[in-house]
DNA sequence: CGTCGATAGATGCAAATGCATGTATATCGG
DNA sequence: CCGATATACATGCATTTGCATCTATCGACG
């Protein structure tokens, strides 16, 4: 084992990061590459997707920001191109006079639903023949861990 | 240890997948928000940090559009932008009249590295506390294997 | 209640991005 | 050597993005 790193828990650090990135850009690349992302961009995906694992349905607009990597503005009209595909709907949130919620229309269940089956056969023929099981299970969860550090500070 | 995932090994790689997806997320996230980034973009450090990693100091524009997640014609203009700056130059491929080979100026370099320190301190603030370094180290070996063999194909 | 700072979201505008295409050079088959 | 096809990069153009700012509402406090 041991990619050989020199010294210091900064540059480890640093190191780590960085390998991260790259496999995440790599893998990124030949997915955006494949067919399933035709017909919706990645962040525009990224939304549906997002939206279809909510629990109630709905969803705050500025939870929607916590998951994907846009300013607010941005998704504020990506949502509204969404919208006027007829992929998502909109309302105001009853409890909050400022806020708006969104949700998958049927449409936007059917394409999410669709990519998404695509999106993962991509995925596994990229991440299947790179690492075992067992590696996988524990990147999975080194990256959940990496993550949830990140988020709650 | 594991984090329980049901079933079938195409679901474990797409929720590996995800986890990876969006600690990067939530890491960049941080970085981008940090001061390191007010001066230059993500993908303009990214250029200027993958040609001060180049050895010979010059690099093919096309090698540099695999490192990083942009078009073909976008990276043209990223580093038409940069030169502009005055913080690469390009010259033409003496060994084939359709490449450009582009380098850091020594205010390219100055920059990066500057850039390079301060961005290197964030990572560390957020990967430290996240993971011990072993832990560290077995990430680093997951998303450097992964990536080898996104690439290798 | 009325004021004040904070938050959610929308919008004007300049800049960045991708797609399609153009130009020039390279490479391959005859 | 010639023509055909592929590759490297640039450019026109429409779309997307982020920053700054605006409006409306919320929450806290006197």
């Amino acid at each position: 084992m041991s990619t050989k790193t020199t010294g210091s828990p900064v540059r480890l650090a640093a190191e780590t990061w960085e390998s991260l990135f790259r496999a995440q850009v790599a893998v990124m690349r030949r997915l955006q590459a494949g067919p399933a992302f035709k017909s919706l961009a990645l962040n525009e995906y990224d939304v549906l997707f997002t939206l279809s694992r909510c629990p109630s349905g709905w969803l705050r607009q500025n939870e929607l920001n916590d998951h994907v990597l846009l300013s607010q503005s941005s998704l504020s009209r990506l949502v509204e191109r969404l919208e006027k595909r007829g992929l998502v709907e909109r309302m105001p949130a009853p409890d909050d006079g400022r806020g708006v919620l969104v949700r998958l229309t049927e449409a936007g269940w059917e394409l999410q639903k669709q990519i998404g089956r695509e999106h993962v056969r991509d995925i596994a023929s990229l991440v299947v023949p790179a690492l075992t099981a067992a590696e996988q299970q524990e990147l999975l969860r080194l990256t959940e861990k990496l993550r949830a550090s990140v988020a709650a500070r």
